[in-house]
DNA sequence: ATGAGTTTGCAACTTTGTTGCAAAATAAAA
DNA sequence: TTTTATTTTGCAACAAAGTTGCAAACTCAT
């Protein structure tokens, strides 16, 4: 189900421009996350680099989209699910990334079970990444 | 308990030169993961920018080390411990990042429970990245 | 000690990300 | 609707991170 994009925008206090409205509008037409090559490739020449960079920044910082931690160190976001739109936000996620063609999904129904850590170690955000092959690969 | 270094080395059929011995010490004498930088910063002039590339790629590729991933996106290794020492591993890893302080910890010492897949997922790896305050900064 | 094979350092390059600033677009006010 | 204030964009220039080719230096086995 596909929230109205402006309405986000402007929830957000964010000017509604072209750029904002189809980099939001990629997000939530993907199931897995996007690298800023994504977003570049797929608009062509509709917006500088630079555009991209500061979109998906301003994103991060509202809390529409997350970075995720990946083990090739490639940085990837993806949309951020009403559990964690409060911006500085206490959150769980667990990605999956095929080993053979990139792909990051978020699997987002799957329960984290909690981390015991050491004493004097406090916790605010846990991230499972999950490497493997996928469903398609496996195919 | 610190190994041989020469020894880790010719076991992988290195040659033992310089920079691969300095460098796989660093790794013995931190307890948490190195990124280039560290290297970089703690050799001086060492060696060459390129050579610690070098460097850092073989040991990933023997399994000597392995590249951690990060909220942050900032490439960081650790030393591999026996566990995983056969190049292509099933392996799981815990790590904690100090949202203050940037230091990277292996928890290796914490169990991961398994997580659930949905079908035709296969996993190899599982990483669990801990973000928070760490002992140091807390205190 | 010599020679084959490996590794290093340099230089040049590519890729990725950042910053300042004028022009353009958006939002708010008249 | 027009005007004005504010925000965002694109360009250019830059900085940082990582890669590649190649000759010189080193390692290792004989």
């Amino acid at each position: 189900m596909i929230e109205n994009i402006n309405e986000i925008l402007k929830k957000n206090q964010l000017s509604v421009t072209d750029s904002r409205r189809k980099i939001l509008e990629m997000f939530q037409h993907t199931s897995g996350a996007l690298a800023h090559a994504d977003i570049e490739k797929q608009s062509g020449t509709l917006f500088d680099r630079v555009t991209i960079y500061r979109t998906l920044q301003t994103f991060v910082e509202k809390g529409i989209i997350h970075t995720i931690p990946t083990i090739d160190n490639s940085v990837k976001y993806a949309l951020c699910k009403d559990a964690c739109q409060a911006g500085h936000h206490h959150d769980n996620h667990v990605h999956f990334m095929c080993d053979e063609c990139g792909t990051t999904y978020c699997l987002n129904n799957i329960s984290i079970p909690q981390v015991q850590l050491p004493e004097g170690f406090r916790s605010t955000q846990t991230d499972v990444v999950v490497s493997g092959i996928c469903k398609n690969c496996n195919d």
